[in-house]
RNA sequence: UGGGGUGUCGCCAAGUGGUAAGGCAGCGGGUUUUGAUCCCGCCAUUCGGAGGUUCGAAUCCUUCCACCCCAG
């Protein structure tokens, strides 16, 4: 088969692709390069020469792409627009379904592919009627959170070499074959734009509007550098120290009122103006045939999150809401809600409010 | 200016003669292909200043300074 995989430069990439060449197929490799800056935290440069060198011990062509324009535009732009509007995106998602999965994999085609490998640790499934996203077997580095959003036909021409292994077989089977990357640390951060100071990588693009910070009881309490720069749950970069009269408790933010540009704090991780028994989501997008009763499932309200149990309950307009037993801690509007039965993804929505 | 009170890390705050708790904030690191959360580590040779008593003081004495109350 004519297959062309994605490699990044790191280690899951380069073992996705080592597997494809020892299963015998007509391999080539393709780099991304989705953003155009370079500055201290820009990899590009030396990932490209990762990805080079793995090219060169696999015996493999690489090609290389630049998405930086299509990235601006299809997912950038939507993160700017939902921090502006004080939300939380994950643009991550995005970038699988337009980037990834959406420019590149028409990049693969016009190469010649039939099927376009990554390396996320996520399964993608022969069903009886349709593909199907699955979990992968490692729980601890299940990336399926991530591509929930992709199109069935988008997810059929996928390939996920590594869904079934675990991380530490991954990089032995690297360090093996002599991969170069082998021992290469994991990345984190939003795809493609890294590891930066994220709150002052952001006010490069959101221009800050200071107002105050307020307590539940409206007691002022402190300065915030605009509503955009902070997410629902978080602790850090309040700068609220100790009070007379209040507990010895960190703080953390519950609300954000756009109207009067106030950030409302409450004091202790577990407060209950944090904590939500229901969500109301966007338009959902299924992975299976779309369901018109209520049903139970497992949830996922951000990335990592242990599986929630929940009841789904799906509305007229394509939306859903959700319903939980056990109260769920700071639910942010703009952060996906992925369904899951077991192991198989159902599909997400954008969260919408609590 | 009289009378009273208070001054300990950026903030809150223990400690009243035996050689500076803790929390918050901050910083650094870990976890993590979002943002958070979480975990670990660091963070006052010094107690408003200056003298004095004492083997030894943030703790006692003297004095000065600052702030806060009540008087006015």
């Amino acid at each position: 088969m004519k297959v062309v995989v994605g490699l990044s430069g790191g280690v899951d990439s380069a073992v996705a692709a080592l597997r494809l060449r020892r299963e015998g197929h007509e391999l080539q490799g393709l780099f991304m390069a989705n953003w155009a800056e370079d500055d201290a935290y820009c990899t590009i440069a030396e990932d490209y020469q990762d990805a080079r060198a793995v090219c060169r011990e696999l015996d493999i062509p690489l090609h290389r792409v630049d998405f930086a324009d299509a990235y601006r535009q299809r997912v950038f732009d939507y993160f700017l627009t939902e921090y502006r509007a004080g939300r939380t995106p994950n643009p991550d998602v995005l970038c699988n379904r337009e980037i990834k999965f959406g420019v590149c994999l028409e990049h693969v085609r016009r190469l010649g592919g039939e099927r376009f490998a990554t390396g996320h640790y996520a399964r993608r499934v022969e069903g009886i009627d349709r593909v199907e996203l699955h979990k992968a077997v490692d729980l601890d580095k299940d990336q399926s959170y991530f591509l929930h959003a992709l199109e069935l036909p988008q997810l059929k021409a996928a390939l996920f070499p590594l869904g079934d292994s675990r991380k530490a077989e991954v990089r032995a089977e690297a360090r093996a074959a002599g991969l170069p990357v082998y021992d290469k640390p994991d990345s984190t951060g939003i795809c493609f734009i890294g590891e930066r100071p994220f709150r002052e990588f952001l006010a490069q693009y959101v221009i800050e509007k200071p107002g105050p910070i307020e307590t539940a009881e409206g007691e002022h309490i402190g300065t915030h550098r605009g509503l955009a720069f902070y997410t629902l749950g978080q602790r850090g970069g309040l700068e609220i120290g100790g009070r007379r009269g209040h507990e010895e408790a960190p703080w953390y933010v519950a609300r954000k009122d756009l109207a009067r540009n106030v950030l409302i704090v409450v004091q202790g991780h577990d407060h209950p103006l944090m904590q939500t028994h229901w969500v109301k989501t966007g338009p959902m997008h299924w992975l299976i045939d779309s369901p018109a009763a209520p049903f139970s499932a497992t949830v996922k309200l951000r990335y990592r999150q242990p599986d929630q149990p929940c009841r789904v309950e799906p509305q007229v307009d394509g939306s859903i809401e959700l319903r939980f037993d056990a109260a769920q801690r700071a639910v942010t509007p703009g952060q996906f809600a992925v369904l899951y039965q077991g192991t198989r993804c159902l599909g997400g929505a954008v969260i919408e409010s609590l």
